[in-house]
DNA sequence: TTGCTTTGTCTACAATTGTAGAGTTAATAT
DNA sequence: ATATTAACTCTACAATTGTAGACAAAGCAA
């Protein structure tokens, strides 16, 4: 089941804190965009019936949930279903335009000549 | 204004096509999906609409549209939301993984070294 | 214990999106 | 000239999404 923008952002939190309570998340989606404690509910109910969290605990009435699948796993058919509609399933396109245009310093240009240093040994 | 994923993928074919009618956009979406030609036209309208694609020309009743803003300007404000979305505005993140992952030959590969190399040199 | 505060549940609603049918009218084939 | 076909316009509708109010109930402070 695909995540909305709104669910997505609040399963990057889960992911961040890999336990956390509806009054916790609020707190920091207020602040970003001032929404309400019961759409930030609303969310967490609906990323619980996608299966992409799980209660884990309680503490008092208080629920603790948790993320079901890692990160990884989550972005990886995201980048594949984003190449696939922006790029037309052309990856060149996008990695070029990242290189290019996207904020990278020294450190992550180097660590990503070497990532290709890798690819490249791999292919041969 | 934001294009839903079937606007989109409408989209890249006025790009490639650089201008087009609702029927030939319509034999092509057909094989890929099936979908009807009202559905398809209905697309088409919400692209002018959103001033994504405008009439340029017609042959009979027949319209042809063209699209309005080039692909690259595009592109670019997906990328960053996407890298906003999912990586939470880091690029790095994201590039490895396509360096690591995404399907790439040889050819892309020196391709994209030239790309970091002059970027290195850029940057100092 | 009893009222305030916090958290949870349930319901709702408008906008967007994918989907398409019905009806209209222009072009064309004979 | 007329029937058929092709293309357009208009309307509709269910699912998803972002948004939140109203109400209930549990916990805590005094």
């Amino acid at each position: 089941m695909s995540l909305s923008d709104f669910e997505l952002e609040v399963m990057q939190l889960f992911w961040e804190m890999n336990e956390a309570t509806a009054p916790q998340i609020h707190k920091i989606i207020e602040k970003r965009r001032g929404a309400k404690y019961s759409t930030v509910k609303t969310i967490i109910d609906r990323l619980e019936k996608k299966q992409s969290i799980k209660r884990c605990r309680t503490q008092g009435r208080t629920i603790y949930y948790s993320p079901i699948n890692e990160m990884k796993s989550v972005r990886t058919p995201l980048i594949k279903d984003f190449i696939d509609r922006v790029f037309l399933g052309k990856s060149r396109p996008l990695a070029a335009h990242i290189l290019e245009q996207e904020e990278l310093n020294l450190e992550d240009i180097e660590y990503l000549e070497s990532v290709l240093k890798e690819r490249k040994k791999d292919l041969k």
